[in-house]
DNA sequence: ATAACACCATACACCCCTGTATGGAAAAGT
DNA sequence: ACTTTTCCATACAGGGGTGTATGGTGTTAT
């Protein structure tokens, strides 16, 4: 019933796991039954007790992105108490691979341009949590039309940040967190609250 | 000598062609010789006349991508006389499909994932890129620093934007254009260059 | 203890892709 | 007219991946 991974037995979650692993590193074509057999240590044969065929491993990868990613980005946009926070917060679920993971959620993005069915979860995923952030946007005092923008703005550019891999000094990205702040919002970050983020992220690559 | 496609010998161009067109619709994995070879009503053994192997057709590729994307950028960017104008042009790019291709930008990135000799040359056309249009802010008045962050977000976005395929009426967008355009330059549209530019892509979808 | 079940290994049939070797047909050179 | 070159078809060898069928080994139930 339980899946654990350390012991002898392999569970469903084991294989996913690997599954999810391959996708980041290889893409969705790499993952493969006779691939994840042979990284796992075990028989093709496993892998067709666990799982009807390799749709249904596919499948269960979706669901764990979903379950992963989309409630991370929920709830850290919902329990902020202001425009700041919520920014800053924002930009710390692509810094930290803490509950949000964006490899997997750019490898997922990937693997949507090869499969209309992925396209249009992701899709609507996508502007569900461009809806979100538009909210925030207007509960700190943005009207609609600009709430829409500036949200639309910060999610792609943040995607985008990520999917060209800029491979930047922690430093230099904090150099410049005033600007990106001031050009996301239109508003100033206020001292106190740069500095605490600032001294949060000090030393992080 | 010369590469006409309507004859019915095939040139080297011919292959090319048909595996963009493959990599646009299918990704890089589904670029296969067998199958291009049956798409061309032609055997397998003519691919091996014109190219040395398979690497060789993606290596094409490649130089295909850099010369008409990369190429189309650079020239917008350097004659404009003004920001507004840079900007919308940096816009059209991704919305008339006439030199840059916006699809084949995506299909290489997605490509890039998964090979690294892919990934180091997107990454050193992404920073061009950048510098390119950060060049341009500064040209019409922004220091340094804000000029980097504001053409990273300006280009991000735009990637961005695509990526995620963003089905919008045209008319949706453009009522969003001023919105858009002081987010991304902290300036207004001025009027009549707005009115010009809406005019330009009424009934385009 | 023995039967039932969970889990996995092995083997087979099937399909697809690559690369090379070789021969054939059409066009171009002389 | 004859040879050479260009371009393509065919055939073969090698490899890899998917599913399924079947049997084997531990573990659990009673």
């Amino acid at each position: 019933m339980t899946t654990h991974s350390a012991t002898s037995k392999l569970g469903r979650s084991d294989w996913t796991d690997a599954a999810i692993h391959t996708l980041l590193s290889s893409g969705i074509d790499a993952v493969q039954i006779t691939r994840l057999a042979s990284q796992l240590q075990v028989s093709r044969g496993s892998f067709y007790w666990h799982f009807a065929d390799r749709g249904e491993l596919l499948s269960a990868i979706l669901d764990e992105w979903r379950e992963r990613n989309g409630r991370a980005i929920k709830t850290v946009l919902r329990d902020v108490d202001s425009l700041s926070t919520a920014v800053l917060e924002f930009f710390s679920l692509w810094v930290e691979n803490a509950c949000f993971s964006p490899a997997l959620d750019q490898s997922i993005r990937d693997w949507a341009q090869l499969d209309p069915d992925v396209f249009e979860r992701v899709r609507k995923e996508d502007q569900l949590r461009i809806r979100q952030i538009s909210q925030c946007f207007q509960r700190f005092g943005y009207e609609a039309s600009e709430a829409l923008v500036r949200a639309r703005i910060l999610y792609f550019a943040q995607v985008g940040y990520y999917a060209m891999h800029m491979q930047e000094p922690m430093q230099s990205r904090l150099a410049l967190l005033e600007q990106y702040y001031l050009s996301f919002t239109g508003r100033k970050l206020g001292v106190k609250v740069a500095a605490e983020f600032k001294q949060r992220f000090e030393g992080k690559s």
